[in-house]
DNA sequence: CTAACTGTACTAATTCGCTTATTACAGTTA
DNA sequence: TAACTGTAATAAGCGAATTAGTACAGTTAG
């Protein structure tokens, strides 16, 4: 269900994160499902449950997943996941029109470029 | 000309190495302009030389500018530049498409959504 | 109650990449 | 020759990520 990319540059815990957080947002893990436990999934991945824990923590701060303590962590309401999913998505966008006016393309040529991506690209949809 | 930004989580030799990149592609550092000095520059960034060094480096890997050795820095042809950019802005928009499709949001929304952070976000033609 | 799970907290040590400091060498040019 | 250019190499410092280890607290099944 984790998997880790050892060349990725960012660190596992957010790798981690972004992995859960994708995993929630498409719907394989539903409201109040479990999370594997801290040591389990430490176990599982090869590396120290403090990473876990931090990655978990981060989840929670985000309102992503909630916790009860003795029982475990579970998938949280999904509300304040899709307004963070739209800021993700906000981030993306602007990332992508900063390096194209950084090019010094024009509005039209990045909305065709969308356009290009999204037909070819393998997505949802296909 | 570079400006550093220290609340960027990426290296400022990245920073820089980005920096000139978007310079030499929008046209404002042409085929065969100088660059700064390697002292020059880390003098005026208050940086080490090395950064810069390591910089230029990359830059001169990624085909961006050649050295000459005892005289400086150039701006490389730029044909290899703008494939380069492309594969780039092409990556930017390949995350936001599967972001967005991900959320099961329509092509529409997103040209919207660009269109939105096209005009409020502070780019070049503000 | 006990055992075996859960999460939480904290500190020390390590590792790794980025950056700095410093020195030295080599090519160019006025 | 002097003052620029780039290049190379080593040592040191720093900070974030990660590990290791220990301890404490809540839950649950036997």
């Amino acid at each position: 269900m984790i998997v880790l990319d050892y060349t990725d540059r960012r660190p596992i815990y957010e790798q981690i994160v972004e992995r859960f957080q994708s995993l929630v947002m498409c719907g394989v893990l539903e409201k109040d499902a479990p999370l594997p436990s801290v040591r389990g999934l430490a176990m599982e991945l090869s590396i120290n449950p403090n990473t876990i824990q931090r990655a978990y923590a981060e989840l929670e701060r985000r309102g992503v997943i909630y916790t009860v303590k003795g029982k475990g962590n579970f998938v949280a309401d999904q509300g304040a996941l899709r307004r963070l999913r739209r800021e993700e998505l906000l981030g993306a966008a602007t990332v992508l029109v900063k390096k194209a006016k950084e090019d010094g393309l024009e509005k039209q040529e990045v909305a065709e470029m969308i356009d290009q991506v999204w037909e070819q690209g393998g997505g949802k949809d296909d």
